[in-house]
DNA sequence: TGACCTATGTAGACATTGTCAACATTTATT
DNA sequence: AATAAATGTTGACAATGTCTACATAGGTCA
């Protein structure tokens, strides 16, 4: 079966048709991506290291090439999920003023979350471990962050936010955003039966752009 | 080995030095406690079954006489977790106004969750399993919540807090609490190093109670 | 071109772990 | 006292993460 793959390598990933080669041409990408289907399907517990080296095509052993163990390609596939959250809460920015902006990010945080909820999971599951492990994993989550403090920023700088620490705004937001979004994958809002998550971000994110809109006072 | 346990039994639990009998006598509440000071100790990922049968002193299939498998062991952690926090909220909760009960609780709560964070890990890590599999646990994480609930409903007819759906009032009140606790407890708050959890856990109360209490508008 | 080095992938082996079955012992019930 | 129901034990097994040793591909340089 070698005999066909002479003239294969004219592109190694551009081909659509993948070619069993000894070589994978980009292991790493695959294995993450594996991951991250399985996660989805099964959720994280039941992820397994061998099963994503079998999805891929390689033996069991390939993943360590590419990573030092299981923790380390989870926190890969949290890294991969900051950045595609980071992204959704850039585009629901958009060019909005301040507090809308702030509102439209919260909404779009928790949409993100339950739409991906696994996922999302993943992303905080490996919070256990030190920072310094993982540097690359808290360095986006702080990007991400970020997107927020700068909205904060800029409502401060347009006299529309109030001038408290921006970083602690940002802190209280976060928590906000987070806690429903955890809460709503967890189940423990839709036992109380009361509106959807999606609604209740909106209620939430609007309430919290009304307590840090600047008033008469401050 | 056996001919000097002969008056041993004369009571099951009260004498201080136990004895290897075969009958543990509580080998559930033992279980729970063992496998809680396993994961204070080393986190929940590193929680093994056997380790747990073991240092209760029993063999490694027993704990299956009390838990269908890990995952209720687990359960039955959180579920203690719950009753323990529900307890910490309504101590905190004391006397005072709904206004500013709110905020103690909101306190206490983060307290408690950064206090018992790994516990607090586990109280939130069996959530992705369905409600229907351990309903004691969702119950008793519902009357926590009831906590939350009652104060707002106290605020309300006090004409201190705003006149909206308190359930819906306790889920956000929740969802900034809990997210707070959960990222506190990653680390990823200390990260931006802004203060303690405690303090933003004061700051974002205090911020809360301020959006919920009734103003001369509504 | 061919020799060699490094990156990458593979197969074997092993300790740990959760859990099923079958057996033992203690306690309760008749 | 006899028997059933609880409760605890040991043996076995498959799944899993990961170590070690080996194989192969691609690039470098003489």
């Amino acid at each position: 079966m070698a005999s066909t793959s002479d003239h294969s390598k004219e592109h190694s990933n551009r081909s659509s048709i993948k070619k069993p080669k000894y070589h994978h041409g980009d292991l790493r990408r695959a294995l993450i991506q594996a991951a991250l289907q399985l996660i989805a399907e099964r959720g994280v517990e039941a992820l397994t290291l061998r099963e994503v080296a079998q999805q891929v095509g390689v033996s069991r052993m390939a993943p360590y090439r590419h990573f030092a163990d299981k923790a380390a390609l989870l926190a890969a596939v949290a890294e991969e999920g900051f950045r595609a959250l980071k992204a959704q809460l850039l585009q629901a920015a958009g060019h909005l003023e301040p507090v809308e902006r702030l509102q439209a990010i919260g909404v779009a945080y928790v949409d993100y979350a339950v739409t991906h909820a696994a996922h999302y999971r993943v992303m905080f599951g490996t919070g256990r471990a030190d920072p310094q492990s993982f540097p690359a994993l808290f360095q986006v989550a702080a990007e991400t962050f970020d997107v927020l403090v700068q909205t904060l920023v800029a409502g401060q700088q347009n006299g529309t936010i109030r001038a408290t620490e921006p970083k602690q705004q940002a802190q209280m937001a976060w928590s906000l955003v987070h806690g429903l979004s955890m809460l709503a994958i967890d189940g423990h809002l839709t036992a109380v039966g009361c509106g959807s998550a999606a609604e209740l971000a909106v209620e939430a994110t609007r309430s919290l752009a009304e307590g840090l809109r600047r008033q008469d006072g401050t």
